[in-house]
DNA sequence: ACCGCAAGTCAACGATGGTTTACATCACAT
DNA sequence: ATGTGATGTAAACCATCGTTGACTTGCGGT
């Protein structure tokens, strides 16, 4: 049970890659990226990432898909995804642990990447609509929905990418204020 | 007057550099746009970006003060800055022609790029404060000026690297109730 | 007409990118 | 204990990157 810590384990060090890359691609992008740093970082060799991976462009799709199932995972009832966006924006994120949304911001020229990205954008944006009390596929308010989504993530970008004060290092107290009414104004129905 | 073409024009080389540059920069972003890319786009020599501007990181630059000047030419009156913005964002940018709006969340590693691009974003979110009657300094209030900047240039980023529907095709009239909105709850001065 | 310098071309350089190949080493079943 | 497949390593490959230097071509003054 203890998992005894083996020299040789497969997924313990597609997990370490994994989160490397993850840690990589949201700070950096994907083409300021090598795969040579996410080794290095991830205490592995190079080589490595085409074998789990197959590719760099591989790996970035795993990390997509790894913070599309963690933000499916973590919305429980459909009216909370609010406060789950203003958690990650006022979170604390280092330099060694950025903004996971930023992933969704990140673009390779992969066909493949790019599907999965504009999904969970796309049922994120639809989460967020319904929560605000959409008529069900209202154009008008969808896109509100997703005005309101482009907002948080660019607010997660430039948070992470400037140190703009006192935007940088604002707290969860003062980063909620002007969220709320951010939501209000963008999510009438709440 | 009538400008003779001339085979040789440094300083129209130059501005054809300069224009793909600002095009391919904003679209693609820093690391993932090529000198040879740019310079094919110009229709001029890879050899003549580091004769004009000294190197990769030198033509970046060059394309951030251009942005910083027509941002600072473009508001005569400090109270119009949000109609700017809504004009900015609603703007049709083709494929041609991406919001330069853009450039200022495409990071290079140059220091000096960063810092133009750092003071570019301060300015754009005191004016922003300013015009929405912010007293001066106060934290809070430039901070919903930051926060406002950082939506819209969220918006357009998400706008030029996702086809979301309906936002990818949303025009000035559908564009500019929520944009309104958004002003409204983040600049209560107006 | 001709000369000098600015403007543009061409080809190569060294560095670094992602990827692959051949090899070494460990874990585990028999 | 031993052989076998999984895991990790080292080194090189080849393309492409930004950059540079030597060269050619055209413009403008004299």
């Amino acid at each position: 049970m203890t998992a005894v810590p083996r020299r040789r384990d497969a997924a313990a060090t597609r997990r370490l890659l994994l989160e490397a890359a993850r840690r990589r691609f949201a700070r950096n992008g994907y083409a300021a990226t090598t795969v040579r740093d996410i080794a290095d970082e991830a205490g592995v060799n190079v080589a490595l990432i085409n074998r789990y991976f197959a590719s760099k462009e591989g790996l970035f799709e795993a990390c997509l898909r790894g913070v599309g199932t963690e933000l499916g995972d973590a919305v429980e009832g459909v009216d909370q995804v609010p406060r789950i966006i203003a958690r990650q924006l006022s979170g604390q994120h280092t330099r060694e642990h950025p903004n996971q949304l930023l992933l969704l911001l990140r673009s390779s020229g992969d066909t493949r990447a790019e599907e999965i990205r504009l999904g969970i954008l796309r049922t994120f944006a639809e989460r967020l609509a319904a929560a605000g009390g959409c008529p069900d596929a209202d154009d008008a308010c969808v896109l509100r929905a997703q005005v309101l989504l482009s907002a948080a993530l660019g607010l997660a970008l430039l948070r992470s990418t400037t140190t703009m004060e006192p935007l940088g290092s604002a707290d969860e107290n003062a980063l909620l204020p002007p969220l709320q009414d951010l939501f209000d104004a963008l999510l009438p129905g709440r």
